[in-house]
DNA sequence: GCGGTTATTCATCAACTGATGAAATAGTGC
DNA sequence: GCACTATTTCATCAGTTGATGAATAACCGC
């Protein structure tokens, strides 16, 4: 009766299993636990269950837990929407910005960003080079659209403004806005961001 | 030569030592690496070298590292300054809550407020009743000085952007809005936070 | 159907972490 | 100057974590 592969009797083994796509299962884990426990507290124990795997799997595919993280991150699939995003001439300048933001970022992209703050915010010692990527990255986004005086701070306070939603909404949770339909922040946020958007044009 | 105590021969030795505030020495230490690393980033050791001070004399005043983190926050402290603030009757509403998070809240109270948002971001799981002082205690400030429709939502919009300015300027590090001066900031910012603050008067 | 390559697990390590109990020392009340 | 108490260090533990090396199993070219 001991005949068969351990595979064929349904047995948990060592060796090559059939047609699985566990690296992509890894990331995807890793994608999901990174964005609400942030690098620290996400154990590649943890991405590993959740990934219905062994622990030593990871480090086959990854080498180490950061890189594991850093391409959990596809910042360049990012990247590329948003460039793409911002070719398109729009109308209204921050309108556009908004929705990018809450249409896109925080939608598509949430674990992303997530992750990225997450972990910038909560161990900044192991990833010197993120605060970069932060910076070109997420507030690059709309410094590029934007001319005038003193365009790179309008664009970080348009960027911060983004962002505290992203926390309040999205990694804090708190009501109402957590719970408040995009079109609605669009129709508060649009006169506000004006103000920055629109602040190089008067002289 | 062996006859004088261990303390007069300039030993470190165990047992009480000379009017020290060893308790006040950590709790400093704490906030200061909470602040910079977070709850989950900072260990009982590094709080306990840095107020030159053997771990386990933490666990001796403060019991758990919890307890420690709680009690260095100063949240009391905080609430009183704040109601003190938003009860005297100031000119222009916008401008007044600009400089309270900007000159007050961000300065005075950066420790506190660093450390708690990267403990509820870095490590959500481990402090859940932190989401709901942060709620009350940052969103609630400027929750408590508006009326008009929605007037919860406009409050968090204008935390949000506070937060985010928090984020970027002192967390991150971006710059120029790291190095950018409150009088400069608050000279942005009045015109996009009367936008959510006169908001509910129109109709 | 054989040999090499890739995928997968198991067993294990060394480092670190929060925490504890006991011992030693200095100040305090009397 | 003696008992008592508060402060401080030392030694140590048990659990967790990232990582490694060897063993095993399935697939692929031929």
């Amino acid at each position: 009766m001991n005949n068969r592969t351990p595979a064929a009797r349904g047995e948990r083994s060592r060796g090559r299993r059939l047609a699985g796509d566990s690296r992509g299962d890894i990331l995807g884990a890793a994608r999901a636990l990174f964005a609400s426990r942030g690098y620290r507290g996400t154990t590649t124990r943890a991405v590993a269950e959740r990934a219905g795997v062994d622990v030593a799997l990871i480090h086959h595919f990854f080498g180490t837990k950061m890189r594991l993280f850093a391409e959990s991150l596809e910042l360049a699939r990012i990247a590329g929407r948003l460039s793409e995003q911002l070719a398109a001439p729009s109308g209204d300048v921050a309108e556009g910005v908004a929705r990018l933001y809450l249409e896109t970022l925080f939608t598509e992209h949430r674990d992303t960003f997530a992750g990225l703050l997450r972990t910038v915010l909560g161990s900044p010692d192991d990833v010197p080079e993120l605060r970069r990527i932060m910076g070109e990255q997420i507030v690059g986004v709309a410094s590029r659209s934007l001319g005038g005086p003193d365009a790179a701070l309008r664009a970080e306070l348009v960027a911060a403004q983004m962002i505290g939603i992203l926390v309040l909404r999205h990694l804090v949770g708190v009501e109402p806005i957590a719970t408040t339909s995009n079109e609605a922040l669009v129709r508060y946020l649009v006169p506000a961001l004006r103000t920055y958007l629109e602040h190089g044009e008067e002289a």
